[in-house]
DNA sequence: TATGAATGAGTCTTCATTCAT
DNA sequence: CATGAATGAAGACTCATTCAT
């Protein structure tokens, strides 16, 4: 408004922090808050203020609301995805150690990109979720296909849980993970829950996915449940 | 608030369907586009289409759009809860027992109520839920305390898997089913999966929780695994 | 909507309030709302409640809010007007005796039409007041013409100041009584002023009309007012 | 909320002229449709239209309704009260001359800010004023009680009339100005008030404050008075 | 690069009004 | 006499978007 004052300074470049990239900041703002309210209630103007600009440059630098999104998607969840899937190669063949692969990864790369499993879980997971169409398309395929023939195969050889579906193991994972991770605010308020660690989340899902909630190290695992068929979870414990 | 233009046309009630329960339907309503769409992406209008009605009649019928969201969590959400934990008894003392029973009540209840799983995990899961206070009020916090300590005892007497972490299983059971349950319209796209069937699933994770990918029939297991600690689920197979 | 109880009951005069009579209390709690808030503040649904009918009663009584508004003006502030006028007489020529009782009638009539003065400030005096077309044809021309001749021919007679604006004095009788009678909660916080006392106000709106701030006593004002007393405002003329 | 539909047409500023501010312009309309319709008559429609700008500019400069209604108050009202009592000396000891003083500078600042007198009538004196608590707050309460006490002194002194009330004083200050300019279209209406002439009602009020309608030069009320003129109002005290 | 001013469309909500019961 | 259900219009406010500067 006061045009007076920018005569006063020096022409050229105005005075800038340095330190200031206008369009990674406004990236980081909307990941900030599309993970917080969710996309449908996260509006231009908020990802703006967030950042410490007028709503103007988000069109400047995104053109788009649209086009935002699909930054968010090429340059921060391409990220992620990359980093969870890349190491994952086709010619493993242990799916278990696929799957402790990818559990891992996923705790290590959301120590860098803490937004994205709220992100994930509300916009991509769910129904309407309005990265669900942009990331799905950068998913890997055929790994998540290798993943389940390797089950498969596992399980035909006895080696893997028969009652196992293969298709839905990589959907477990990311239930048991993404889940936790998106929301770690709400489980102080459940009993015994303090903060979330991130180490014993880790374990415990690779515990539950290598043996479930049985105990590995019991003697009497093996020839009792061959008779009782061992197949009735409930008789378990 | 000009009240006093004269206006042109009459308006009020025109012709009535008989057969039809103005609250009823547009709660079904709001539940279902809330589950397709995320709540803050579904106006009050939208949800007035899709009964059929003016907007007008949503605020005659629940005031608010905040009272609306109460109305869901008291009305809807709350036969859910009831549904799936009013059953386990605080006296019970076999988690996998309790666990399962969480499971098979969860897989019958979203029969009637689809909508449920894809709500919860948008609305409740996420870190800006907006029904997330409301239902976390009515969660029985003495019921996941007794399933996580039954689990804990469970493991000092060496019967459950000592790296499972008692206060994030239940989490993990609604991690596996709910997920599933709450978008199964995406998971055709992935290979192999085509439509969600829920005996299937069902399971798919009462045998996650119980042991794991491992096969609880293969005779090896109980002496080896005792040596090599079984801590590393990366040799397990 | 359970028209079996009403089946129960006996036919005829419906079991009802013999003390109420639907009509007046609306007009009444029409009158107290609008007086209170505004016409314009005030909604149709805020009188029926205020009343503890439904909307719909208040169009059964009146159809439409233009008619209330007719009714107001025709059951209450006529009844105001033709107190206040009536006996004004157009033979009277004693113009300080007719405003001292315009100003005491003012006074008593607003006893029992307490709502009267905010209503008459805010919808009659007020440029844009909702009732004033509505009261100006009612009020009586005649008479006020008659005021303002009486004091024309006073001050020729140099009875009356010459510098008060015959036209203007009824208007000025107005805004002395009315604007403190239609606010009074709002003098508590001036200081000094705590309730409205309706005998000093009327004693010293006759003073002011009498006599301004002059005091009529003061000798050098002449020796005859000393004797008279003076303090009777009616004997000034 | 959704953001996620695709506009047809684009938007945005067009052609503009550029003599014009925005805000100063906003403000003007509101004083302006305030006073005529009354505040809760208006709606921000109607004060963009009149400004000739849409409605979402109404919260663009004053983000609110109500800011809209503190802005009229802090940037408007406050200068109206500044104007009219900041001359008001606290040391000042002649009641009548202090009083005269209000009405003058009530009839001059009207010239400059004509909208005010009806405002204040609605939106002060008025029961449910809304800008009531907003201005009580700015009144000097100080010189308020200065006047007041000023007159009870002159009282006991035998200067000034002792039926005044002291307290009521201002106030019918404010009733024999503020009515009659409240509304001034209207009083053409009436018989034989032309237009409202602020000459002749400044020396209407002014005469009525110091005599009534007394004739102060009558001869039975003092000599003295015959000479001095007693037409200065300033000088009878 | 950055902003202020502007807009049309949309959202939530309230309102006066109607009418079958 | 009384109400519940229903409506179209209008109200306040938000939003994504544009553009001159």
């Amino acid at each position: 408004m006061n045009h007076n004052i920018q005569k006063l300074r020096p022409r050229g470049r105005p005075v800038k922090d340095p330190s200031h990239n206008g369009r990674k900041q406004l990236l980081e703002a909307a990941m900030t808050l599309f993970a917080e309210q969710g996309i449908s209630a996260t509006s231009v103007a908020d990802i703006a203020a967030h950042a410490g600009v007028t709503p103007a440059m988000v069109h400047y630098y995104f053109k788009n609301r649209e086009q935002l999104l699909d930054a968010v998607v090429e340059e921060r969840l391409q990220e992620f995805i990359s980093f969870v899937w890349d190491p994952v190669s086709e010619g493993g063949d242990d799916p278990l150690a696929m799957l402790t692969g990818l559990v891992h990864r996923i705790m290590e790369v959301t120590d860098r990109m803490p937004c994205v499993p709220s992100l994930w879980v509300q916009e991509v997971l769910s129904e309407g979720g309005l990265l669900r169409e942009r990331v799905l398309k950068r998913l890997p395929v055929d790994k998540l296909k290798h993943i389940s023939n390797s089950i498969s195969i596992a399980q035909h050889r006895g080696i893997i849980n028969s009652e196992i579906d293969p298709t839905l193991v990589v959907l477990s994972v990311v239930g048991l993970t993404m889940i936790p991770l998106a929301a770690p605010k709400i489980w102080h308020r459940l009993p015994n829950v303090e903060r979330l660690n991130k180490e014993i989340l880790s374990r415990h899902v690779v515990a539950l996915l290598a043996y479930g909630l049985s105990n590995p190290q019991r003697k009497h695992r093996g020839k009792t449940t061959q008779k009782s068929g061992g197949r009735d979870a409930k008789n378990l414990l």
